[in-house]
DNA sequence: AACGGTCGCAACCGCACCACA
DNA sequence: CTGTGGTGCGGTTGCGACCGT
């Protein structure tokens, strides 16, 4: 049906913009809140678009969002989430606390994708290319290994795509509640107050573009589902539910095909077949020579890596009532590690 | 030093979704 | 129900920085 542009483009300014620019953004921003964006670059005395306002507000001026280098575990978390989630940026965000989806999505496509072309992984379906020499699964019984092992990640992967929308969904109508909280108190409400995203960002519930985070690796997750225990649970069990119908179908499938990855998975986990993964990832960085770490750095690292994820599937599996919980194995509680 | 090619990042574009009148 | 405005999101582009010759 097509749209009218988002503001008349003659006469405002495009393209970068210079430090009085931002100034002028930033104090106004402080000062009285955003608002309506289509209207702030009037009020704030800046020949530009409120998109482009808002843009640079969200992906580069906010106070909250971290810049530089990204971490090994950083990396590590962006590949793992694009293997479940893909192109997701957003979703992505969520899980790297100060991170934009913009800076993501550019390291991704700057770094991550050709790292991992290079190690003969394709970046889009993260399994291995059997045209690369070297790449992993080259052999015949490796790759039959491989075939198994990424069978199974495609299937955990959907149950943990489920979790992420479920989680999203909670994290959402938290938002709204919050929202409508606040605004009962409006009269009150304060200058910092105005230009954080939503009520949630006072507990580190926050990310610099995104409506759901878990900053610190589930607690703000689990502060949710103290307070809205019986609405999560209820929307967690809507994409359980879903999955498990997916599941009806395909589990004698999956219960033949996978087995022998479903054993390793036992024993390590989720968060271990990624962090295999991971591993080798690190040890083919290693061998290329390229940011090469200190073993036990690593070690740290993959320590932090399953407790992230410890953390994320522990509290959503329960924040599910028994019940809900289907009964086929693969939904049981996620594996002590 | 000059030039051309490549890389990385900020910013833009356009579509999709949602809320609301 | 439909049209419109506001915003979110992912893809793409433009340009400066960097690097090799």
């Amino acid at each position: 049906m097509g749209r009218s542009p988002c503001c008349e483009k003659e006469g405002l300014k495009k393209g970068p913009w210079t430090p009085e620019e931002d100034q002028k953004l930033l104090s106004y921003i402080e000062q009285q809140g955003h608002g309506c964006w289509r209207s702030l670059p009037a009020k704030a005395g800046l020949q530009r678009c409120g998109k482009s306002c808002r843009l640079r507000w969200t992906n580069y001026l906010r106070p909250d969002i971290k810049r530089g280098k990204f971490s090994l575990q950083e990396e590590q978390t962006i590949i793992q989430l694009h293997a479940l989630l893909g192109n997701r940026w957003s979703a992505i965000a969520t899980h790297l606390p100060k991170r934009t989806d913009n800076e993501i999505k550019n390291y991704w496509n700057t770094h991550l994708k050709k790292r991992l072309a290079k190690m003969g992984i394709d970046p889009v379906t993260h399994k291995p290319r059997s045209d690369v020499p070297g790449a992993p699964g080259g052999g015949a019984e490796a790759g039959a290994q491989h075939a198994k092992a990424a069978a199974h990640l495609s299937h955990t992967a959907q149950w943990e795509s489920a979790r992420l929308e479920a989680e999203a969904r909670l994290a959402r109508e938290a938002k709204l509640r919050a929202l409508a909280a606040a605004a009962a108190s409006a009269s009150n409400s304060s200058t910092s107050a105005q230009y954080l995203p939503h009520p949630a960002a006072a507990h580190g519930l926050d990310s610099p573009t995104s409506t759901l985070s878990f900053a610190d690796g589930g607690a703000a997750l689990a502060s949710v589902l103290e307070a809205h225990g019986a609405a999560v649970r209820a929307a967690m069990q809507q994409p359980m539910q879903a999955y498990e119908e997916a599941c009806k179908d395909q589990s004698h499938h999956w219960s033949n095909e996978v087995d022998a990855a479903d054993a390793s998975f036992a024993g390590a986990g989720f968060t271990g077949l990624l962090l295999d993964v991971s591993l080798n990832h690190n040890t083919t960085r290693q061998a290329g020579s390229i940011d090469a770490e200190p073993e036990d750095a690593k070690a740290h690292e993959t320590e932090e890596e399953k407790n992230y994820w410890n953390s994320i599937l522990n509290l959503v599996n329960s924040s599910a009532s028994p019940a809900a919980v289907p009964e086929h194995e693969e939904y049981s509680p996620a594996p002590e590690f």
